[in-house]
DNA sequence: CTTTTTCCCTGGACGC
DNA sequence: TGCGTCCAGGGAAAAA
């Protein structure tokens, strides 16, 4: 998409753009030229000439695909029409969780600065800087690193296989996690989000690349979804709960709990 | 202030 | 085969 111009925005589910008339937003964007796709967290921007933004969220089921390399999905909520080229860019969303903000730069940044912390990926993010985040917090470490103010763009997989990774079972409170356990849990998140972006992501049943591949990442899950199966480690049962809301899986043997101050 | 719970949404898995 | 029920989860909002 980008340097292209996007001739024209066909929003087939009002819903995606709530609470923006959509109307408005095919009116934003019609016409401009894309300058750059960028990402923070979660979040998609497709920066577009003449100061503004357009942010897709993907939630959980929400992907991209470019026809005719990929096959047309079944549930296209929004088609990105781009001048000189047949085949429209289309976002598909079986669910509808997905959304679509259309902003100026500055509008944009603010939304954002005001709900994400630091790239896990990025150099500001280290032991010293998590460890500043949540030492004074009670919640469970697993709600903390879901938190996207405290690090951006970790999910419930890759938190259940960062504390499963660094030996941190994952209601272990906050200020419970200690310097070199903080170091540990930065070291995996790293080295499990890369792993994951090199295979192709974690489809686990909606995702597709934008040339409809299904992610490698589901078949190296060590906790996630593991509830009830041997530890891929130690043998030993793994025991799932809810924590956060969220289902979650850990190794009593790998992840023993942490002991009381 | 922090933490927890509820809600949104739909397809797939499962039981009968 | 067909129907009902449950579950998955990111993030906003409400509740505690």
């Amino acid at each position: 998409m980008v340097g292209r111009v996007i001739a024209d925005v066909e929003i087939l589910d009002a819903r995606l753009v709530q609470p923006v008339d959509p109307r408005d937003v095919r009116g934003a964007m019609r016409g401009r030229r894309v300058e750059a796709i960028d990402r923070r967290g979660k979040y998609l921007l497709i920066r577009l000439e003449g100061d503004l933004v357009a942010t897709h969220h993907l939630r959980m089921t929400g992907s991209f695909a470019v026809p005719p390399k990929s096959p047309v999905p079944t549930h296209v909520r929004l088609r990105y029409l781009l001048a000189e080229r047949v085949h429209p860019v289309l976002y598909n969303d079986p669910r509808r969780f997905g959304t679509l903000v259309v902003a100026t730069m500055a509008e944009t940044d603010a939304h954002l600065d005001a709900r994400l912390g630091p790239e896990p990926l990025g150099a500001d993010w280290d032991a010293t800087s998590l460890h500043r985040a949540i030492h004074h917090r009670t919640a469970p470490i697993k709600a903390l690193l879901l938190d996207q103010r405290v690090v951006a763009g970790l999910g419930n997989i890759y938190v259940d296989e960062a504390c499963f990774l660094a030996g941190i079972p994952p209601q272990a409170a906050g200020d419970r996690i200690t310097r070199p356990m903080a170091a540990r849990l930065v070291t995996h998140v790293r080295a499990r989000l890369e792993e994951a972006i090199d295979v192709g992501g974690s489809t686990l049943r909606d995702y597709r690349g934008v040339e409809g591949e299904i992610g490698g990442m589901r078949e190296r899950f060590l906790a996630y979804g593991r509830a009830g199966l041997p530890c891929l480690v130690c043998g030993m049962t793994m025991r799932g709960t809810r924590i956060a809301g969220r289902g979650t899986t850990w190794c009593p043997r790998c992840q023993p709990a942490v002991r009381a101050r």
